[in-house]
RNA sequence: UGUCCCGUGGUGUAAUGGUAACACAAAAGUCUCUGGAUCUUUUGUUGGGGGUUCGAGUCCUCCCGGGACAACCA
């Protein structure tokens, strides 16, 4: 492995602590010493789908809050739906999180772990006359909860006797019953207009197999009831969720109320919207499915997996997260924030290479035919500790497509006929010729060299307006080199009533490049090893699919690209 | 048309009764052997009405607008 200072942490500006509502809300707590003091929070993902970078959002506030406050941030994993959830997505969860810089210890926890637990405290609610067996169908509960501006029904089943709910209850338990006989509902208040305390379900029967507990439950609690509830067992103080539990949290404090047990305080914030990008975990299951990517780690996914293999740094996206900061009202990033951060990072980090991305040969006419030489390259402007490295220079070298015009428009600096440009860190040269095949297309450039003009000698002094990459012909290494952009055409994809999101994907988003020609520096990259492509962009070799026979390199993000707007306008 | 939540530049976030600020974006310029980076500058903001106050983005009130809630999902 190159081991350059990109894959060492860098420092964050942490020094500065963000400031919002819900560390004004933890600092009070903390000047009346509620909790002793403590601060314990948690993050709660379900494992039925790969972390997103709204995760990351959320991963970073609680884990975050939890260092500042010299406090813990446990893992538990939200598994009470057995038909969704599978290990793969444990697991992922655990890496991502760990790549994202943070640590939950010993601390790794699961509703699932609660089972016995959470079955008592029914039993409790049952024989407080809180909580009873309804034998309603699915479609019976629906009609009789009523909807927000009418009041709910009560159904036949309501009052059954405590000893009739905790034999049933206990029946339903054994396996006594088929799915969907029974379920346990809270005795709440059926003309409530929070639609949650209508006497919500704590228990349905699933005959289904759980990726942790096997076929030991055939009950499963619903989050309503599993979640508070691990909390309080976990003595979590400050329990961070999104915005839409907001009408939850009346049923939440409810629950630990009847119980009489430790109450966490639940506090909701808006999550992360991204334009261009789709959060729902369903459609992106969707998208993963339908094989409209490659999978969850797809590069032009906006889960974390995705974002590590395309090569962002786990620091650029903590210092988003910072930046997009947490408040309770909606709101959609621009992706360009995101992708500032990256560059920001990647800027100070990333090792500087030359690659030609579409090689259009040049012949230096007047260069002799056999020699080489070699040249010392700045490995980072940004760090001179990085050092710099030897690249190569012969009479054959291949230009970018794009860098050569033979109709130039004005401002155009690059390469025309009768016009020069500098080859960086090498010599100026002057297009003389332009050679074609029979259809015209341009296959190869004569030039001639000012032997005066080398790079760093006293005579270089001489000035062009353009500077452009090349790569040695006979040096050169090929790759294969996947151009990402944005996975939908549309700001708002899935905010389309009559729309299928699946309708903006970018037809655009992935465009793969084959013979690609880089600088000899990159056959010893290794899997994960990022480069900024000079004028390019920053670069990635992909963690599954690049080796030694054959490299592959994900861009990241491009450049900020000045030309790209003058020649589009 | 029930309950809850939310309205600050284009996008986000701050200002905790006392000069509306920061970042991104956009625009102009500087510099440059990366049209990158850097540096400088510019544009532009408290949803509306009424009230309290010496003073309101902030407190009160009404209105307007947006969002969430009627899975045996989380």
């Amino acid at each position: 492995m190159h081991e350059e200072n990109i894959n060492s942490e860098t420092k964050e500006n942490d020094s500065i602590k963000p400031s919002n509502f819900i560390r004004d809300i933890i600092d009070e707590d903390l000047k009346i010493n509620k909790n002793e003091g403590r601060v314990h929070t948690r993050f709660p993902p379900e494992p039925n789908g790969y972390l997103h970078i709204g995760h990351a959002k959320s991963i970073c506030l609680n884990f975050g809050i939890a260092r500042d406050y010299k406090g813990f941030c446990n893992l538990r994993f939200d598994d009470t739906n057995p038909a969704k959830e599978e290990v793969e997505y444990v697991d992922s969860i655990k890496e991502d999180i760990k790549w994202l810089g943070f640590d939950w210890g010993e601390r790794e926890y699961y509703a699932s772990d609660y089972f016995y637990k959470l079955y008592d405290f029914a039993v409790q609610l049952i024989k407080q006359g809180d909580a009873y067996v309804d034998s309603c169908s699915s479609e019976e509960i629906k009609e009789l909860r009523g909807n927000p501006t009418e009041p709910g029904k009560e159904g036949p089943y309501r009052n059954r006797s405590v000893e009739e709910n905790l034999d049933l209850f206990e029946r339903m338990k054994n396996g006594e019953f088929p799915d969907g006989k029974h379920v346990l509902r809270a005795k709440g208040n059926l003309s409530s207009p929070n639609m949650n305390l209508r006497d919500s379900i704590m228990y349905r029967i699933r005959h289904a197999h759980h990726h942790r507990t096997g076929d030991k439950w055939c009950i499963y609690p619903m989050y309503d009831w599993a979640h508070g509830q691990s909390d309080s067992i976990e003595k979590i103080t400050h329990s961070i969720c999104t915005l839409e539990f907001e009408n939850h949290r009346p049923l939440y404090d409810w629950y630990i109320e009847k119980l009489g047990i430790y109450h966490p305080q639940q506090i909701e914030f808006a999550r992360l919207n991204l334009n261009y990008t789709i959060m729902s975990k369903r459609k992106l299951l969707e998208l993963v499915e339908g094989k409209f990517v490659a999978g969850w780690d797809d590069p032009r996914m906006p889960t974390i997996s995705a974002f590590r293999r395309r090569g962002y740094t786990p620091e650029s996206i903590r210092t988003f997260a910072e930046r997009v900061g947490v408040a309770k009202r909606d709101n959609i990033i621009d992706l360009a924030l995101l992708e500032h951060t990256l560059r920001e990072d990647l800027n100070k980090r990333a090792q500087r290479v030359m690659a030609v991305l579409r090689p259009l040969k040049v012949t230096i006419t007047n260069y002799p035919d056999n020699l080489v030489e070699e040249m010392d390259a700045v490995n980072n402007p940004e760090d001179d500790l990085m050092g710099s490295r030897t690249i190569y220079f012969s009479k054959e070298i291949y230009i970018e497509q794009d860098d050569f015009m033979e109709n130039p428009m004005k401002k155009f600096f690059r390469l025309s006929p009768g016009n020069e440009v500098r080859l960086r860190y090498a010599y100026i040269i002057k297009c003389d010729d332009v050679i074609k095949d029979e259809n015209g297309n341009i296959i190869e450039l004569k030039c001639s060299y000012d032997p005066e003009t080398k790079s760093g000698s006293t005579a270089s002094q001489r000035k062009v307006k353009g500077t452009i990459h090349w790569v040695s012909a006979k040096h050169a290494i090929e790759a294969e080199v996947r151009l990402y952009d944005r996975l939908f055409t549309d700001e708002d994809p899935g905010g389309h009533k009559d729309k299928d999101f699946k309708e903006f994907i970018n037809p655009l988003s992935l465009e793969i490049l084959s013979g690609c020609k880089l600088e000899p520096y990159l056959k010893d990259s290794n899997p994960g090893d990022r480069y900024q492509f000079e004028r390019l962009g920053y670069f990635c070799a992909d963690s599954k699919d690049s080796n030694k026979d054959k490299l592959v390199f994900n861009r990241t993000v491009t450049l900020k690209d000045t030309w790209a707007k003058i020649s589009k306008g």
